[in-house]
DNA sequence: GTCTATAAGCTGATAGAC
DNA sequence: GTCTATCAGCTTATAGAC
């Protein structure tokens, strides 16, 4: 192999690994991009134009990575759904429902406020038919949810709890969490605030995790 | 005056009242039809043809009625706002807060159950941006937000209740409650039924009045 | 008042030069 | 791989006959 040669191969590797890097570079923007429009925006309201603007590419560019718009949205929700998964809380029957409580309400509310689009997307779906969360909601996320609903069981028979609804305690807990998220806008303009902020969610949860506890009586 | 004259003038008067009744009856049918298909597809989603197609007119006469499809979006927020702030339950200080709560439950979740649209349409209002209620949450709302917020302060200096926060309180009583109708349709899919029917609305109720009375130190 | 036809504008997607 | 130009389809809104 002559010096050619070997300088041709190094460079088409080098060329190459560029072209690699550029790629996985753009599709990571784009996905964060559109994340965030269509978080905003909804899925109608989310143009792929406003998307590849935000990236500062041109609106062929992005359809070139992501081939249609629908392709994109699923790619979104299905990042955020793993994501979602993976940072999931799961709360076990020998936990004590204290502690066990008391960090799940924690680890929402930081999702709300460190990755309230998850919840967003999520809500605006629900809202109109459950068009991509069906499937999950009816697969995984049954699953955990009644999985979730045993563990509560097995502390109301251990006496470490009222006996509360299982299923309609999840859903409190849902939706008094995530609230901070998807009505986020609601509650600051009601508490003259442009967003809510550190302390908004600080007292937030010690509301939340005193109201809850103490509702289900569970001793703090 | 002949009897020529009364006559015309008689079947003037019923066909003007005949128009009118056409003329109301139109509007109030485009309205609800607007209602209903604005909630489950949201503003973007929609389209005039659709709401048409609903009532049986040629989507012109829809136009012809309500001129744009943003004015016919804003006559239904705004009708569903009245009857939402007629309907609301007015919490006072010298009410007891066993009474005055559970009563508000009751209404909130009635809201839910037999007018989701209202509240749905007012959530994706908020996930977007807020863009139609932001001025009267600005207003008329803050205004009933803060004098909520106020009896709340009253029945805690009382020792009526403990001292939670009042604001935060509200949020969670608005959340919980609401949750039935815009998250309906995810409470349905994990309880394996097609809606919610009228015995989950009676165990939410039950479950929300328990865990909030008692959350709050309220007596039950 | 009602309805058909159509204008005007936007948007997703593709063709084709570079 | 990238970008300009453009097509095809949909949607709001209006013009104009009845």
């Amino acid at each position: 192999m002559n010096k050619e040669v070997k300088k041709t191969i190094k460079k088409n590797v080098q060329t190459r690994r560029k072209l690699i890097d550029i790629r996985q570079d753009n599709l990571e923007q784009i996905i964060v991009a559109a994340e965030n429009i269509f978080a905003e925006r909804g899925y109608k309201g989310t143009t792929v134009e406003a998307i590849a603007e935000a990236v500062g590419l041109p609106k062929a560019n992005v359809l070139y990575y992501f081939k249609t718009k629908e392709g994109l949205y699923k790619g979104v929700i299905s990042r955020l759904l793993t994501i979602w998964m993976a940072n999931m809380n799961q709360m076990t029957a020998d936990m004590h429902p204290k502690e066990a409580l008391r960090n799940y309400i924690l680890i929402k509310m930081r999702q709300s406020r460190e990755n309230p689009n998850a919840s967003r997307i999520f809500a605006a779906d629900i809202l109109h038919g459950a068009h991509y969360l069906r499937a999950p909601l009816e697969g995984e996320l049954k699953e955990q949810f009644n999985r979730t609903c045993d563990v509560f069981r097995s502390w109301i028979d251990k006496k470490w709890m009222n006996s509360v609804n299982p299923e309609h305690f999840m859903f409190m807990l849902w939706s008094t969490t995530q609230a901070y998220a998807d009505h986020g806008l609601q509650i600051s303009i009601l508490m003259n605030k442009d967003k809510l902020d550190d302390d908004d969610f600080e007292q937030g949860i010690k509301f939340l995790t005193e109201m809850i506890l103490k509702g289900c009586g569970v001793e703090t």
